[in-house]
DNA sequence: GCCAACACCGACCAAATCAGTCGGGATTCA
DNA sequence: TGAATCCCGACTGATTTGGTCGGTGTTGGC
């Protein structure tokens, strides 16, 4: 599974917004540059984001983008939604047409994905905007966080490349 | 984020197997009919299945496959691993490359994508091959359960509309 | 010894999705 | 008027997805 650039862009640009606070409105270039993110792209998202009602624009000179709510308010769950559709789609019976699989109910696939669906849906929704944007990245962190951060990351990473060193070697002794 | 029809029909091949016990090998062509799956397609996966040392393969006539552990040694998150690669990638500093993230340490969307990490990696550690087994389509289900699964479902399905619906909603008030 | 049934493998392919770019509007303020 | 900004649809190249096709290797049965 996969989490595209759309999350992520949509993700920074929400989270300097909330670190900004209430100090007016903020311009996409603004952001595209402070963050180094293509302009471009960032209007698509962007949009989805104000459509989705979690940012309102102002437009004209010296306007830009505010958050709609309190960072508090806001759900990880209602941006990656907002920017990627549904939190986790189904190859059988989309979230679109339920009818669509035939197998006799209930499947066990379906069972499997709904666990994972709640997996999903339970931290998105526990998470809120201001959780992510306390933990980032502005400069005065005591260095005893930074590492502790890079550690966990370094384990997520050695779990994820397991599997597929295993299945490399495998093939590799064949 | 979207689940492939890869995990989908391995897991079905998978569950299968597991129901069969262990009363020799069941040939790929059978699964296929059974499940209606395209047997070409199949072969595929079960290749990775197989050099992710999660089935055994017995060729020649009256040949097929087997499952090379017990279902309840087999813990979903393998399966997924073996047939999608890393559970979870990150667009900044991806798995493969943990330097391509220039960004200050700890960055806010690596501290997110590691909470969602946790979460897919725990329920699919924590399931197994058994589990999905055991839950699965077989004919003699009570209408009780078979009920209670279809709400199940339908909640998820609404609880994935419902973002998008909104954003509908609110862009046709413009 | 041959044939049928199976596993195995690499190449190929069409359609969809991703990650953007581009060009042109509409609004607002100085 | 003009600059800065939001807004929107169309386009594009690369990659991924979901397969198909043709051929090879292996095994048991007649």
């Amino acid at each position: 599974m996969k989490i595209s650039t759309r999350t992520e862009y949509g993700v920074r640009v929400l989270v300097t917004l909330a670190r900004r606070g209430a100090e007016g409105p903020l311009s996409l270039t603004g952001i595209a540059k402070a963050e180094k993110l293509p302009h471009a792209y960032l209007e698509q998202l962007v949009g989805d984001l104000r459509r989705a009602g979690l940012l309102t624009a102002t437009r004209g000179q010296a306007g830009g983008y505010q958050l709609s709510r309190a960072p508090e308010e806001i759900q990880l769950a209602e941006i990656v939604r907002a920017l990627e559709g549904p939190l986790l789609e189904m190859p059988c019976a989309g979230p679109d047409n339920l009818e669509s699989c035939d197998r006799p109910q209930p499947c066990s696939v379906h069972e499997l994905f709904q666990r994972v669906y709640e997996a999903l849906d339970g931290t998105l929704t526990a998470t809120t905007l201001a959780d992510v944007a306390a933990t980032a990245g502005g400069p005065p962190y005591p260095p005893s966080v930074r590492r502790r951060a890079a550690e966990q990351h370094a384990v997520m990473v050695a779990a994820n490349n397991k599997q597929t060193n295993r299945a490399v070697s495998v093939q590799e002794q064949a």
